[in-house]
DNA sequence: TTGTTTTTGTGATATACCTCACAGGTGGTA
DNA sequence: TACCACCTGTGAGGTATATCACAAAAACAA
C-alpha cells in the first residue's frame, strides 16, 4: 500500500486520514506466472493497481492470434476498462508474466470511493489524460510507421522492457509477426 | 452553450449557478471550412468543445503524408492533449472540414473550474474513461484486422460519417492509401 | 456558364510483411 | 541428469497493401 500511497502523492496530497480511507477500498493480491486476473467471457468486478510485476492484457482474434494491448507493470492501472464499467463480460484477457503483487478494486468501492473522496477524482482524471496521450501516440506510430520503425522506438521508450519480456510477446505488441521482429533485430 | 448544458447533463445534472459558472469559463468561437484551430509548432492554449460542425485531427509525417487521428464533431471534446497540459509546441493539426461552431477553454480556465468546481472532474473523468475505451477498440482493429474489416466497422459503428467525409479522408484514419480503400469498396 | 480543384476508380508494378517449415538454443523441472 | 516447453533465427514462397500513372466525374469558384 505504500507504493501506492507513493504514486498517487506524486500527483494529489493526502492527509493520513484520507489515505487510510483509500487503502479501506482496496485489497491486496498475489498472483503467481501464468496466473489470469481476467479472462475472456468473465465477469470483471475488479480494477487493477500494479504495486510489483509484469503483466499482458491481450486480445485472441477468431483466428486464435494474440495482439498484446499493454504490459502493466509497477504503478500502472489496468483492467478491461469496457466490462469493468459497464458490468459486461471481459473480451480481452489480463495475465501475470511475472509474479506480481497487486491492489484490488471494486466497481462499486471505486465509485464510492470517488463519491466519498471527490478530490481523488482529479488523481483519477490526470491518468486517464496521460493514458489517453500514449494511446494516440499509439495509434500515430501504427498508422505512420513502418514495423522496423515501431520497433526502435518502443526500444526507445521503453528500453527495460527488452529484460523482461520475450521478442515473441513484443511482436504481438508490435502488430508483427514475430519472424519479421526477428529479421529486424539482425 | 445550450448544447454543452445538455452534454454536461447527460452526466452530471447541474443548478443554474453552476451551468453559469461553467459557462463563464469558455468562449464561443466560429470557424470556416479550412480554419485551423491548432497549427503544428504553435502553441495550443486552449482546449474544444464542438458544439456544431466537423473537424480533422491529423499529423503530418516526414514523407507529407497525413494520418487522421478523429473527426471530432457535434459533442466532442478535442485539442493536442500532450501540447495543451505541458504547455509545449503542437505536433498535431485541428483542421475544420465544416463551419462550426465551437467552445473555447483556456489551459487556466480549465484548471481553474476543475479547482472551483470539483465534480466536474467526475464529469470530465467519465469523458476521459470513454475515450480510454475508444482508443483501445481503435488500437486491437489496427492490430488484428485486415483494411477490409476495418473499413466495415467504421461503416458499422460510424454511418453517419460517409455522408461528411471523403474516402480520401477516411483512408487515412484507416491507415490504407485511397487506392486500397477504393478497391474494397467496390 | 467556364475553368479549376478535388475526388474517385482502375491498371501495372513494387514491396513490406505474413505464413509455413525446420533447426538450434535456453531455461525450468522432475 | 534428461526431458520438455518455449524462444529465436532463417529460408522459401505467398499475399495484402503501397506506389505511380492516368482519366473520368464531381464539387467548387470566378
Amino acid at each position: 500500500m505504500k507504493q501506492l500511497r507513493r504514486h498517487i502523492e506524486e500527483i494529489l496530497p493526502l492527509t493520513e486520514k484520507e489515505f487510510s480511507f483509500i487503502t479501506s477500498h482496496f485489497s491486496k493480491q498475489h498472483f503467481k506466472k501464468g496466473d489470469y486476473l481476467i479472462e475472456v467471457g468473465q465477469a470483471v468486478p475488479q480494477m487493477f493497481f500494479v504495486a510489483r510485476g509484469l503483466l499482458k492484457l491481450y486480445y485472441t482474434d477468431e483466428s486464435g492470434k494474440d495482439h498484446i494491448l499493454s504490459f502493466p507493470r509497477e504503478d500502472w492501472w489496468e483492467t478491461d476498462y469496457l466490462a469493468f464499467n459497464t458490468k459486461t463480460k471481459a473480451k480481452i484477457n489480463l495475465q501475470c508474466l511475472e509474479a506480481s503483487e497487486i491492489l484490488c478494486i471494486t466497481l462499486k468501492d471505486y465509485q464510492n470511493l470517488r463519491k466519498e473522496l471527490p478530490k481523488i477524482e482529479h488523481f483519477f482524471l490526470e491518468k486517464a489524460t496521460a493514458g489517453h496521450i500514449a494511446s494516440q501516440q499509439r495509434i500515430l506510430s501504427l498508422l505512420s510507421s513502418t514495423a522496423e520503425v515501431r520497433y526502435e522506438q518502443l526500444l526507445r521508450r521503453y528500453p527495460a522492457l527488452l529484460q523482461r519480456v520475450s521478442k515473441t510477446l513484443l511482436a504481438s505488441y508490435l502488430g508483427v509477426s514475430r519472424e519479421t521482429l526477428s529479421r529486424l533485430s539482425s
